[in-house]
DNA sequence: GCAAAAGTGTTGTCTCTACACCCATGA
DNA sequence: TCATGGGTGTAGAGACAACACTTTTGC
């Protein structure tokens, strides 16, 4: 397709934030550019949109071809669009950003495609930057997409192995929204909503401690009444 | 730019869902395509993106052009990128919709560029279709996103003149949620919420009944605790 | 017994719902 | 005085935060 009078064509590209919970703090898939631009840089995980191809297809295929992880298996949804001119050095690339979410992961094999991939913790990307592009800038949405849709739907489970105990449910909790969960008032908000946990009626002795019942998520996607974080309040845009 | 294996030039456009309340029903502003395809079907307006525009510009603009409406003065926001392969039977065209509100409004002029724009009550085509490309869709996420934000911010002021009574706002949450509100609760909740609502002092009669107080919106965003809607409960993504 | 994590009970506070009721105007 | 919409008061239900308390394990 050719240029007409104020129609440009342009590149689009479909980029992933893919997040996980490791060692107790929140990680993000980035991998190490192996070419210009920004040569040797942290980006994010992304690549072209094929001519007959839907965006979540394309999600879903650099999913596997760069980390090797299976898209079928874990939540993702489509986040923005940026298009700021001049986002790329190469000309007119506009991206949609995807958000994805995964919980038990092997460390991710570095594809066929990617140079490496690895986990990396978000908390230095927030604040200082550091990423090619404007990736910083999608992460930072991304996370607080995380951070909101926590508060009003079961992605949390996502986060988790299929078998998983009401603590490590917590812990996705506290560590995407980065402050404390009552433990005591957490464990009956989860139960108590209809559908969000299915009981297994296996148990896991933990290092030292009670054994805790394990659980799989049940059908439901979303948590209502919502469970609100306590002081920053949700800002929606 | 040139095509490369994988790697797809393509068309990107934005189309805007611009909603209003009028006559106690929620509405679109649709136009009658005077070109092919879908010459003749109403279809959302919209246009090509520039090469060097970004796409809120882009979004800004072609309001203008289309409808002659002042984007600065109505709110507006993106809302999803669309690119399933065959919506366009053209070729390969990407589209970034933007959902846009606007209240006290005139009969949009048929501006320079579409051949009319006007007014529709969105009710048939939320559930018949009828629109042109994928549009259908669209406007179904725009009015279920539009549901949405009035549950947690203050965009339901965007719908109103700048003077309105609580009345006149309550409408609009009736309107756009399709179901009636208390009027009672309505009243105190609104007032209550910090930064909600400004007094202007001034007062206005109907044509029967108790004169209202007249606001304008205060500098507040979002709405905490948020005001749910009934029965139909909130189904984010 | 002690530490640690799981899980239960209880209480005060806050918010919402549902409604009764009063207020100010035109006809 | 009545109809109509604006605005206030109040009681009951539900949810949540805070925290005391019990249970079950390893050491």
């Amino acid at each position: 397709m050719t240029n007409h009078a104020g129609r440009a064509a342009t590149t689009l590209t479909v980029d992933l934030v893919v997040l996980t919970v490791r060692y107790g703090t929140l990680h993000v898939l980035l991998i190490e550019r192996g070419n210009e631009p920004f040569r040797g840089q942290l980006a994010l995980p992304g690549g072209f949109v094929r001519a007959e191809e839907d965006l979540d297809d394309t999600a879903a295929r650099e999913l596997t071809e760069e980390t090797g992880l299976d898209a079928g298996r874990l939540y993702f949804e489509q986040l923005r669009t940026y298009a700021t001119p001049g986002r790329d050095p190469r000309g007119r690339v506009v991206t949609v950003a995807y958000l994805a979410i995964q919980g038990f992961l092997p460390e991710p094999s570095a594809g066929t495609d990617a140079a490496d991939a690895h986990w990396r913790p978000v908390e230095p990307f927030l604040t200082g930057g550091g990423l090619a592009f404007d990736h910083d800038a999608i992460l930072c949405d991304a996370v607080e997409r995380a951070r909101a849709k926590l508060e009003y739907t079961t992605v949390a489970t996502a986060f988790c192995p299929p078998q998983f105990t009401i603590g490590d449910l917590r812990q996705v909790y506290e560590v995407v929204w980065g402050q404390p969960v009552d433990p005591r008032n957490f464990h009956r908000k989860v139960l108590g909503a209809e559908g969000f946990l299915e009981a297994t009626g296996q148990q896991r002795l933990p290092e030292t401690g009670r054994p805790a019942n394990l659980y799989r998520r049940g059908p439901a996607t979303v948590l209502t009444p919502p469970m609100l974080r306590p002081q920053p309040q949700a800002r929606p845009r």
